[in-house]
DNA sequence: GCCAACTTTCTAAACGTTTAGTCTAACCGT
DNA sequence: ACGGTTAGACTAAACGTTTAGAAAGTTGGC
């Protein structure tokens, strides 16, 4: 594959001229210009991108650690940061953690290596002294849909406690009183913020909070459904139920069908984080409609800004967390029992 | 951020044996190598992966190139590569091209000038010259999902033929005559290998090819929907309908719902490409169930084991397409008409 | 005590760029 | 005709590694 040098040569000129016109960075006499250009050309020369990083210090890659990539949420939120990334010049890494700590500390330790501009992470847990040592060590980060308290890192989320808040509110609306939830992973703040909206809603309406109506379906279509399980077992059934993603709301769903139920006659579903087919489903879903692509892009997009304005600062990005609208998507999932 | 040198400073050796104990690529004293070890240690240094990749002429980074990563089954295609990718030390750099030859143009020019280790491709039509010359300058190139003819790289593709044949075949078999087909984007192989099993089933069993009945629906939700409204619209309507991606799926119950029809029993549906919320849908969905993970993870595995067996070739890979068994997967879209 | 063989370490050149600094020649005003 | 300015091109160091080859030191056989 051809070098700078051998364009150069063909050209009868210094690799510092040939740079020079790559990038527009001296004058350099227009005909000279013309004939580097020629024997790029001729070469078929593509500059080596590894070299350049090296040299300049900037890669041009921004990492995106996230927990699963094919779960559909994920997915968009990395379309748009995909796309933003693209628009400022950049490209994405991907990493998958499987929500598994010790595969996060391996890839932010990858990252580092390669030496990423930055980074966006939806963090699986509790990291933060590796995460707060390549803060101090220049990496720039910007958290994705959850966030980690005490590290000083900006973060990109939706209104959690908000959307939980008008779900809970919708049910109680609609005349429900027994309103179980389905959690995620305990440790996550998207979790706690969601619990925070649910009793929020429950005591600012006069109910008490019952533990018994609170569940944990760690993120996972198998876990929510059992989880539902349990919950509608019990003697004195809940007539709603608030999953808080969207992998256990489908499987708060075959929960429902199992028990021979059925929604909403039965059992009333809010889930949270809408979804391209939430619409086309028997009954439709409500559900609190995040928007991740935008997560993902105005995440790249702190990003690049930030090293735009502060090229190869080892000062960490800051700014406040950016919270993304959210909106109760009412479709036919909920029944009204007043 | 600390250099080798720092390290070999610090140990009060030169930098060769420092990079000997990182890589033990050389015999060195074992009290030296551990003197060496707590510099690093005390220096919390990490190699610069640029540096290494200059130097060895090998990034560890496989591009991926695919038209929208927030397609289910690109998600899924992409998780699988990943897994892959990271059990042999090689990381993902994700581009989307929404289907569009342009930038998967720059896609291309931009992962050959990051100098990646290969590339795993869902080509979105004819940009054969480019790709052909990327080959022969070296890239490693294997076709995913789709491929281009007369392009000699090794593809991973479903079994896309025999699965329509299958569902096509199944639909005559319930005693459908008229069945009508939504295809995807015309100039993509697995558009034409799909139409080619549906025109085999219906000749194998007797029947006459309608072109009324074929409809393009270029791979979209709107416009399977469409070109679903269009089929059904006129005056003798199928009595079936073979949707030949999940988007289009979704498109086509859309579609029959909006005409205020019910599926089966106005009209029977098969998808192509299961997704992992069909069974959740009322009626549950029959498709033909792909396998994207493992197409994505044996796209990345041939990659590897052609790049561990045969390192810095310039010659392409080679080996023949491998075909990725696909399953017809009968839940309850479909009626009897017998 | 000497030579061979081996072990351990070092020196220095490469990988392919960018860029600060220098040189040369042309041009201009006086 | 001369010094000052400027445009255009070049030289060489640097970015942080790897690695072939050389050097120095150790061991062992005789």
């Amino acid at each position: 594959m051809a070098t700078i040098k051998d364009v150069a040569k063909q050209a009868g000129v210094s690799v510092a001229t040939v740079s020079y016109v790559i990038n527009g960075t001296r004058n350099v006499a227009p005909d000279t210009a013309k004939r580097v250009r020629a024997a790029m050309e001729a070469l078929n020369f593509h500059p080596n991108a590894v070299a350049q990083s090296l040299r300049t210090r900037t890669t041009h890659v921004i990492g995106a650690v996230v927990s699963d990539i094919s779960n559909p949420f994920f997915a968009t939120l990395i379309r748009g940061a995909e796309d933003c990334a693209r628009e400022n010049g950049y490209s994405l890494l991907i990493c998958n953690t499987s929500e598994k700590l010790e595969n996060e500390l391996v890839y932010l330790q990858l990252l580092s290596r390669k030496r990423v501009d930055g980074m966006i992470l939806a963090p699986t847990g509790k990291n933060d002294e590796l995460i707060r040592d390549l803060i101090t060590r220049g990496l720039q980060i910007v958290f994705i849909d959850r966030k980690i308290d005490g590290v000083d890192a900006p973060a990109v989320l939706s209104e959690n406690e908000e959307g939980a808040y008008r779900a809970t509110r919708y049910l109680i609306e609609q005349g429900h009183r027994q309103i179980g939830i389905i959690l995620g992973l305990p440790h996550v703040s998207t979790t706690t913020e969601r619990l925070r909206g649910y009793e929020r809603a429950l005591t600012d309406n006069g109910f008490e909070i019952d533990r018994a109506l609170i569940a944990y379906g760690h993120s996972q279509v198998a876990e929510g459904k059992e989880a539902c399980l349990d919950l509608l077992d019990g003697a004195d059934r809940p007539s709603a139920v608030f999953a808080t993603n969207n992998l256990m709301t489908i499987g708060v769903m075959m929960a429902i069908h199992k028990l021979g139920l059925s929604c909403p006659q039965d059992v009333s579903v809010v889930g949270f984080d809408d979804f391209e087919w939430a619409a086309a489903f028997e009954p439709p879903l409500t559900t609190v409609a995040q928007d991740p692509y935008r997560i993902g892009y105005e995440a790249v997009q702190l990003l690049c800004e930030y090293i735009h304005a502060h090229p190869h600062s080892q000062d960490a990005i800051k700014g406040e967390d950016r919270r993304i609208g959210v909106k109760l998507q009412i479709r036919g999932s909920v029944e009204s029992i007043k």
